[in-house]
DNA sequence: GATGAAATTGTGAGCGTTAACATTCCGCGC
DNA sequence: GCGCGGAATGTTAACGCTCACAATTTCATC
């Protein structure tokens, strides 16, 4: 710096002055800033800024299972929504939800200075680990969250799952039967709730529910189970990798669907509308959220802090695994 | 620090030898700093430290596409290597391949003073430019790479391509019909070279050639194309996705996989196995890779600049997409 | 041309750490 | 008991930037 203030015949403080966008600059000086900049090619140090002004301007994101689709879908919206407010995204990936791993993450965020932290991680105790750290900043939960909670957006998972079952019903399916995902994820419980509550609220008894783990595995193995089950005539899945292993068993066992077996699934992943028979699911809008989650942060940085929660409405996308149960 | 020196009764340097595990810190006096620390919760500024170090131990990667499996696969493995290695891996994903845009990605993780760049770009000409913005960093290719290539790691696209073709070959197709990636991709060029190589190789004329653009639409709409006509009895889709698409439309025109037409896929999506039929496919080990693109960086870091490109080799996972031609 | 207020520029200190060097401590041999 | 050497600790000066304030310039006004 000292060197493009003396290239520009200036003192370093009018250079910083440049760097900044104050207003208090004459234009031929700034020119000449600029100029002498662009000529040694210099970069501001952030490390000394950041040491001096206390602000890194980045904030922190704590993700797991970043393989699976809608993990890795809010991770990428968050960091876009962060980067076109101005902010840099950290993100860390934890792989196992222990007070040390998780310690651990907060931690590491914490060095690199983030001014908050955004929690997508699904897990309940996970969630509350963190929350309980408090680590001096604010942290913003945009998955695994539920009415109520503060600092949090999050797309309404029981609605999507009540989108999901009422549609079977309404076709005309005496009752729906349900693939779980892992159920330590909140957003499991809360898919397996609103399949609950939409029974419920019909009055009639929900068909079987089989536990599974997101794979495509676990759903291949329940639909081996259900295959065998004649009273079953719908599926809810709790996620489109499930709906396609549970598909691929009743291919295999040679229950038609939808002629037999109605199924839907939810995340509306990219391959939905070209599997065989196309799927109907719940479709998630992620890029909504990551932005919601950023202005939440925001809004905590500005020391807003916002007790309510936001939810987002999912949306049920009709295609063609789904249709009007056979008689008899 | 000051704080802690003074409540440990020692010199801020003492605290600072013990945050460094320096051997010249009496047992004693290190378990009184050691106490202090806990004891008023301090954590080093990583700013001050990297001001005066100059190393940031932060490595930086460029990302594009995070939405398909591969890039988000090797996202993960890098991000994930180099955590285990002792660096943070600061990613900015790029939307465009202009200048502009590369320019501001690189300036970004200069800005965050990254040891060196890990660029999982598989454009060509972006490549090409993030190459000659030379960044007085080491730079490091895992996406996109070719051999002769220097400081790059990939996996052998080429390879893998043949792999596919010469399976299908070996089935007795006469010849194999390819929908490509764009070819703007390294890669989509790459499968592309391997699908001809292996037609040359045995004398025979490749089948027709259509353009994709990895996503399961462009699939499909190449799958209608296919379906009309005759001669294809085999195709080798250049991703799994566009392979999905492309099924779908050879069902939906009545064509049976792999009765009548044997469909091979790339990169072993997680569902891949739960397809229907179950999908053949060529398996990249992404884990290595970002284990590798680490290894890489670290030997560069320590002035060790390889020459050499590192070529991992992929496998054919068979499956039930691909059969015996169907005679006559 | 003097005056003063506003616009522009400069000065010095300090952010929290490490590096380099200086100092103190301690035990040992004579 | 003295001096010596290495181990342990302390002191001081950067690192590159911004902040608060001081100094200078500029320009309209009379």
């Amino acid at each position: 710096m000292t060197d493009v203030a003396a290239a520009a015949g200036v003192s370093h403080q009018t250079v910083s002055r440049v760097l900044n966008g104050s207003e208090l600059v004459r234009a031929d000086t700034r020119a000449r800033v600029e100029a002498a900049i662009a000529e040694l090619g210099y970069r501001r140090n952030n490390a000394a800024r950041l040491l001096v002004t206390n602000r890194s301007r980045r904030i922190g994101m704590i993700s797991a299972h970043l393989v699976l689709h809608g993990p890795s879908m809010i991770a990428v919206s968050v960091q876009d929504a962060g980067h076109k407010a101005g902010y840099d995204v950290s993100l860390v990936a934890v792989e196992d939800f222990s007070t040390q791993s998780l310690r651990e993450a907060v931690g590491r965020l914490l060095d690199e200075a983030v001014e908050a932290i955004v929690v997508a991680v699904a897990h309940r105790e996970a969630l509350e680990q963190v929350r309980s750290l408090d680590a001096a900043v604010p942290i913003v939960v945009v998955q695994g969250v539920s009415a109520g909670q503060p600092m949090a957006v999050g797309i309404d998972q029981e609605a999507g799952a009540r989108l999901a079952v009422e549609h079977l019903l309404d076709l005309g399916h005496r009752h729906v039967a349900h693939v779980t995902g892992p159920l330590e994820w909140v957003e499991a419980g809360q898919r397996r709730a609103g399949w609950q509550l939409a029974h419920e609220e019909r009055h009639v008894l929900p068909g079987p529910e089989l536990a599974g783990d997101w794979s495509p595995k676990s759903g291949y193995e329940a639909g081996l189970r259900i295959a065998e089950d004649p009273d079953v005539t719908a599926v809810f899945a709790a996620n489109d990798g499930m709906a396609i292993g549970l598909i691929y068993a009743l291919h295999a066992k040679g229950r038609d669907v939808p002629g037999e077996i109605s199924v839907v699934g939810f995340d509306n992943v990219p391959e939905a509308p070209y599997l065989w028979p196309a799927l109907t699911t719940v479709d998630q809008e992620f890029s909504l959220l990551g932005r919601r989650a950023v202005e939440l942060t925001l809004q905590a940085l500005a020391g807003d802090l916002d007790p309510s929660t936001q939810l987002i409405r999912p949306a049920l996308v009709l295609r063609d695994s789904t249709a009007v149960p056979r008689l008899g």
